[in-house]
DNA sequence: CATCTAATCGGACCCCGGTCCGCTTAGTAG
DNA sequence: CTACTAAGCGGACCGGGGTCCGATTAGATG
């Protein structure tokens, strides 16, 4: 504790893989690929924690020292669709992305969302629940977007709440009873999502404004 | 099971305490409160069902044969309070009961249902924890109500996706969240939604029309 | 009161997510 | 190559929700 190697002082903590030691690293895959077949062949809500381990040959200890829990290990084995979807809205074209009013981009993103969601809606249940949900970092930056999207459109609303409340409805087991127990299909949802925005956000044909 | 007692024939089945034996229907009596006592002193959250079975003088089987899962346990716990809520909305006065128009009375069951969640949120959590969300009576009920509401608002609108958007941010898990770790108090939740509600329907002055 | 039966009881048991800690090993320094 | 150390490993273990089934008993019948 007292005496720090110079070692220590150089390593700049690049990324956490960065000073991953080679097995953990190998682990670390190992473990997202057992995981992903997993999820795949028998669908989320039957695969235990200790199956993943078992498949990936590796100790139970192992894969919660990795991973941290089942939400964390689910949200990893999205990761790729997620910054995808990221992607799309911070930086790609409009609607999603920058360019268009607030309104078609609050609407698109909400189909991109339900679009990822029917895609991946059962490792999105995992990953997304009990207290995972809103503090994943997925969570946080839809928030953000949603609010900044909000302010946009209309600088008076409650925009920090409004954002909350409209991602409540873009939740997994919303999206999942709506579509098993009440049969609202991916269009409908999609259709109702797009009329919730344009009530909310009074939708000016023209209020395109710098700064 | 082929010869039927007359005394079967005869249960009419009026309602599941009728036909609880005695000793079942005390038992009911003292895990409801057993388990309303073990809430209130250490909150929801540290108080497992094995806490509950003891504290009753009671086995965990029996616990469970009474009420089936912890989230049915809390939601009877609970259902006085739940009781008094919807019999206000349904025949109390307005602006919550029936009277006033559809967007006011939708403003008043927000703001109740905020009250009751900020009474009441730990149980509340139990209660609706996972999958008993969307399949336990009270959320029917609102919804029902809120689609009604809505559908009188404006008769256009798709009522029954709005209605399951707008109970998503009455969720409590929102609602702690919102509370903890946002710092957006009850006044401003209930600010909140007001808002939302005013921006969803056109609220017109005189849209009063008898059916 | 004695008998009978089906509802009830209760705690041992299961599975699951998550933790702990003594053993192993990768990677480095000499 | 050897020695050293901290990171990594893995499986025993824990508490919690929920299930099962042999033992018990309420309460009706005669």
């Amino acid at each position: 504790m007292e005496t720090i190697t110079p070692s220590s002082l150089e390593l700049p903590q690049l990324a956490p893989e960065a000073l991953e030691r080679a097995d953990a690293a190998r682990n670390r895959q190992r473990i997202l690929c057992a995981a992903q077949r997993l999820f795949a062949e028998r669908g989320a809500a039957c695969v235990s924690m200790d199956d993943i381990a078992d498949a990936a040959g590796v100790g139970k200890g192992t894969l919660f020292r990795r991973f941290g829990s089942r939400s964390a290990l689910a949200l990893a084995v999205l990761s790729e669709s997620e910054s995808a979807f990221q992607e799309g809205f911070i930086r790609g074209a409009p609607p999603l992305g920058p360019g268009a009013p607030a309104a078609e981009r609050l609407i698109a993103f909400g189909e991109g969302r339900l679009d990822l969601l029917a895609r991946h809606a059962e490792v999105l249940a995992a990953a997304e629940a009990g207290p995972a949900r809103f503090s994943s970092s997925p969570y946080e930056v839809y928030r953000l977007h949603l609010t900044l999207l909000l302010r946009e459109a209309d600088p008076d609303c409650d925009a920090e709440y409004l954002a909350e409340a409209l991602l409540a409805s873009l939740g997994v087991d919303l999206f999942l009873y709506l579509g098993l127990a009440r049969e609202l299909d991916l269009a409908r949802q999609k259709a109702g999502w797009a009329e919730l925005v344009r009530r909310l956000v009074p939708c000016p044909p023209s209020n395109a404004q710098s700064t």
